[in-house]
RNA sequence: UGGGGGAUCGUCCAGCGGUAGGACAUCGGACUCUGACUCCGAGAACCUAGGUUCGAAUCCUAGUCCCCCAGCCA
């Protein structure tokens, strides 16, 4: 059995290319071609204070991508510098996300942290330089005298200090001499700068926290311009790629390579970020659904999340897939789902082994079927792919169907199961409904058919021409199943950017419980992680927490394309 | 009112002075032992106004609309 959530490390690499490239692989090509790179290295930079999502998935395919390409290298660089929001759980689940997603680093795994050493004496130069300063502002008056969007700031009087005094001032607080908070190291830049990023921006705060990697050694800690635009240069990264909000940080990014003594002087290129339609990718929300018990976790089937996407069943070469056709451009978009879900069926089409599952269970009854008797039927494991065997399906006079699939008062189109009509059953025989069994309250209990016993597929007599075939699955010997019906987490197209609270866009349908299905006897011992498809219902993968031998839990990962469905509205 | 960006079918992306094209979605049709898959076909767009040019989505000018920035977050 094929597990499509599973993919071999790097196979990500074999992807073809875009046929047309985009504006940044253009600035590559021109780049090599101008020779102002031999090697192309770039890096992948999240911050291990949340989960990986869709978003970060385009940023790691452009990334990944570009390098590979290029023949070149690109770095998984935890951007660890704020330890009070991050953690090592968050390390873990990044590293086992990006490798899932596909794509491989080498030994190129590196951490924001590992450069703390060099970063501060990027600080101590900047101050000796007289080019950064201690400053000892409240936040509340810094604010204030960093003026407005529109309106100048005015000069911290404390950015006169002498360069020595900076420096004393500097080592104690390294040293651990103050409070958080007391005093930050600034860069000396310009306080009427019409961009705001470069009114004296802080370089270092004190913050005495014990830090995942570096423990007690450090209580100061540099901020992300700072320690993103040494680190970059530092692993000699030539393109650094980034989304649209920090377009107003690169004259910082390039104020800080101008006045530094660096081994590299990369380059800064934005691109919009990946917005996906009725969900929403914000880390803060995605925590605060979290938080409150909304969703199951950060792996929740119904999450943007990569974790999220992982255990819903989307294979990762679909995602790839996905974001490679939603492009790269710095104009802000929102993309549909149906693309993404057209991603997925594509994959998995070719991909998943079929299967039958009856998720709403009605009885019928063979009533010209010899009781006790069974017998097995072939059915190809994909209608395609004959080279994924076939299995035996026990078939028998009782039989469950699905009830969407029978209908008393059809409508001319409903090619079914309705009294007096004839359907196929899949693999088996036609048969006809002559008598149906109803409950007190008017409802079908059973239907009553008989068989044709020369119409079993493989017969001259299945030739005949029946316009429907429907699924089942033996009443004798069938598994029991919980089947988890998954829809869109949101009802509106953009639950963020509301009026109201994104919660209150939740959709109450996103998650439906079939605790009664059940499944064909093959697939009586499927690992979790195995994605089928249950023919005319959609795919689905053994859910790879909750699902073992014996107590089998399927996720729904998309529903088959429904024509019909649309016909009934 | 400051600074930085962005506007092409419903959606996403191409176009790089020479017939606006692809994908998803939608709507028809063919095929079908999955109302799936596949195949065929259709409709559907250059933000506005000027200008340059034989010719403008593309170049110029002036507007309009949208997004981002005032963390000791990233």
């Amino acid at each position: 059995m094929n597990d499509a959530t599973r993919d071999p490390a790097n196979e990500a690499a074999s992807d073809a290319a875009p046929e047309s490239r985009d504006f940044i692989r253009q600035i590559v090509a021109d780049d090599l071609a101008a020779g102002r790179h031999s090697v192309i290295v770039t890096r992948f930079p999240p911050e291990p204070n949340g989960y990986l999502h869709v978003g970060h998935a385009k940023s790691i395919c452009l990334n990944f991508g570009v390098a590979a390409e290029a023949g070149g290298r690109c770095f998984l660089r935890l951007d660890d510098t704020n330890p009070l929001k991050e953690d090592q759980a968050f390390v873990d689940a990044i590293i086992d996300q990006v490798r899932w997603l596909g794509f491989d680093w080498a030994d190129r795994l590196t951490h924001a942290s590992d450069y703390f050493a060099q970063i501060h004496d990027c600080a101590v130069a900047l101050i000796g330089a007289g080019k950064a300063y201690v400053d000892s502002l409240t936040p509340e008056q810094m604010r204030e005298y960093r003026g407005t969007l529109t309106a100048p700031g005015r000069e911290s009087p404390h950015r006169s200090r002498t360069v020595a005094e900076n420096l004393e001032l500097f080592t104690r607080m390294r040293a651990g001499a103050f409070a958080d908070g007391e005093h930050v190291l600034r860069a000396k830049i310009d306080m009427a700068a019409p961009n705001i990023n470069l009114r004296d921006p802080v370089l270092y705060r004190i913050r005495r926290a014990t830090h995942q990697r570096t423990g007690a050694a450090w209580c100061i800690y540099p901020l992300y311009d700072f320690a993103h635009t040494i680190s970059d240069a530092l692993e000699g990264i030539t393109h650094s790629l980034c989304t649209l909000e920090f377009e107003d940080h690169r004259p910082l990014y390039e104020w800080f390579l101008a006045n530094l003594q660096l081994p590299a002087r990369p380059r800064q290129i934005e691109f919009s970020r990946l917005n996906l339609a009725f969900t929403i990718t914000s880390k803060r929300r995605l925590a605060e659904l979290i938080e409150l018990q909304l969703v199951a976790g950060w792996d929740d089937p119904r999450l943007p999340t990569i974790a999220g996407m992982r255990r819903r069943g989307y294979p990762p070469a679909a995602l790839r897939d996905f974001v490679g056709r939603t492009g790269v451009t710095k104009k802000e978009h929102r993309v549909q789902m149906s693309l993404l879900e057209n991603c997925v069926r594509e994959d998995l089409n070719v991909r998943a082994s079929r299967a039958m599952a009856v998720l709403n269970p009605l009885k019928v009854v063979l009533t010209n079927y010899p009781a006790g008797q069974t017998e097995l039927l072939a059915a190809a494991n994909h209608p395609d792919r004959p080279d994924l065997g076939e299995r035996q399906l026990p078939f028998g006079r009782e039989l469950w169907i699905e009830r969407d699939d029978f209908m008393e008062d059809a409508p001319q189109k409903f090619f079914r199961l309705r009294p007096g009509g004839e359907v196929r059953l899949r693999y088996g025989y036609i048969i006809r409904c002559h008598d149906l069994v109803k409950d007190a309250d008017g409802r079908v209990t059973e239907v009553h058919c008989t068989y044709d016993p020369e119409t079993r597929s493989g017969m001259s007599g299945a030739e005949r021409k029946v316009k429907g075939t429907i699924h089942w699955v033996s009443a004798a010997r069938a598994v029991r199943a919980e089947v988890r019906l998954y829809d869109r987490l949101f009802s509106v197209a953009r639950p963020d950017g509301q009026d109201a609270d994104f919660k209150t866009f939740l959709n109450p349908e996103s998650l439906r419980i079939e605790s009664k299905a059940w499944l064909e006897l093959s697939l009586l011992e499927v690992p979790p992680g195995v994605v089928l498809q249950f023919e005319r219902l959609g795919y689905f993968v053994a859910d790879r927490v909750d699902h073992r031998p014996g107590q089998a839990v399927f996720n729904r990962v998309v529903t088959l394309r429904d024509s019909w469905a649309k016909v009934e509205g």
